[in-house]
DNA sequence: GATGCAATTATGTCTATACATATTAATCTG
DNA sequence: CAGATTAATATGTATAGACATAATTGCATC
């Protein structure tokens, strides 16, 4: 009648799997709170507390005070997709990694780009585009807008040999960021730089970090075609 | 000269990426150990464990057993990807689901699906194919083998009116899968299905989940053309 | 019945202490 | 000096107890 001892938080995060997937707690269900599940286990709350936590932020449970743990009535599958340096990105697939400059010019960003870079005001930009290449093959199209109103340090930066990206992440931190996933085809200009036919199927990526509240950069990377993303989903275990 | 105190592990959390930022601890430095923290901090070392568990988790500290913490050398950004449901996904943007069956037989998978889902050995699987509608728009092709091995019950299921994928999770639960995003152009049979031309862009998730070892469904997911995935990256704060 | 306040409750977090574990550094040995 | 053994160390985790916080529930009042 001895309770079996889970004495480590994932050996209880594995028990409450299991229950989950043997729909002893089908989807919906309000599990028992975590002093009941404690004492069920035979170990600290706190150890409970650290298993449940680590299952809600796998968006398999869902959370509340006073209200309780519930399991998660649309299991929501969570994928956590690194996004490297493009040189990274390349030299890990053993190619050889090589930076092109295209062109760099301090205007005022188009208006799409302006209402993040610039909140809307009138606002002086610093427009980079470049190509990179892996193993002499065109790689990705960058099309890169920075603000100099948050990273004036960039007007004195030519880019001619080192990624915007590159020097940005090294010099003007940022707190957060967006990104945005989309699939286009590619125009004429876009294609001739990529090495492939108008009409290919490029890989979009546009990307902004702020500091705060304040955007540093916006950023559109043209993938070649061929690219793709790969992650993992599911349970962390 | 009392040290400010730092109450809370997210205070902490902020203080590390102050001095990170702050480039107090540029990247590759090993920073201070738990124990030297706390004092400083003025708090237990589980809180500071917390806030330096929670950055590594993030992807912006290292850390090893002995070797000890390190400020990630290539801030790799981390950007969280929900894959909801297709009618959650239509729903959450404030229009109406629709489902059309398409077709469904059994059979054996090409070669590619084959690989995954028999893992070489040839097998049975269920074919489905279906359209799910956004306000009567075409909004998402779905292209789907079942490993009848691994879901027996999926043979008796005609999916005429409720979604595989929605079926699936609610019968078969995963332990975990893979995901890939790509773009490609529109055939003319999808083309015609999503009600675009051929030579459209079109964004494809191609997901593959399994129970443990074996593979329940691969699916491909072929959305119309404008579709992209959203999502914020940086640090959760 | 509607409304606002208070009691209750489950999660969230902090503390202090202890032990586990991985990994490096030091030391001993052939 | 090479290789194996051992010690030292930083993170990883468990525990019991306490208090904080949010949110629901129920009660009292209008």
């Amino acid at each position: 009648m001895t309770p079996p001892q889970f004495n480590s938080w994932q050996s209880i995060q594995d028990e409450v799997l299991r229950r989950i997937h043997a729909r002893e707690w089908p989807p919906g269900t309000v599990i028992p709170n975590e002093a009941d599940l404690a004492q069920d286990f035979g170990c600290a709350r706190a150890t409970v507390n650290r298993a449940l936590r680590a299952l809600a932020d796998a968006g398999i449970l869902e959370r509340r005070r006073k209200a309780g743990t519930r399991v998660a009535l649309h299991p929501v599958s969570r994928a956590t997709v690194d996004i490297p340096l493009i040189r990274q990105e390349i030299t890990a697939r053993g190619l050889v990694y090589a930076y092109r400059h295209l062109s760099r010019r301090i205007a005022s960003p188009p208006r799409d780009v302006a209402a993040t870079l610039c909140a809307g005001t009138p606002c002086e930009g610093l427009h980079v585009t470049a190509l990179h290449l892996a193993s002499d093959a065109p790689f990705v199209f960058e099309d890169r807008w920075i603000s100099l109103t948050t990273a004036p340090a960039a007007a004195a930066q030519g880019f001619e040999t080192l990624s915007a990206n590159e020097w940005l992440i090294s010099t003007i931190p940022y707190t957060h960021g967006d990104i945005r996933f989309s699939a286009e085809v590619a125009p004429e200009s876009i294609a001739e730089l990529l090495g492939t036919s108008p009409g290919a199927p490029i890989f979009v990526v546009e990307r902004t970090t702020w500091d705060h509240t304040r955007a540093i950069t916006t950023v559109r990377l043209n993938y070649a075609p061929g690219y793709s993303i790969t992650t993992g989903i599911g349970t962390p275990s």
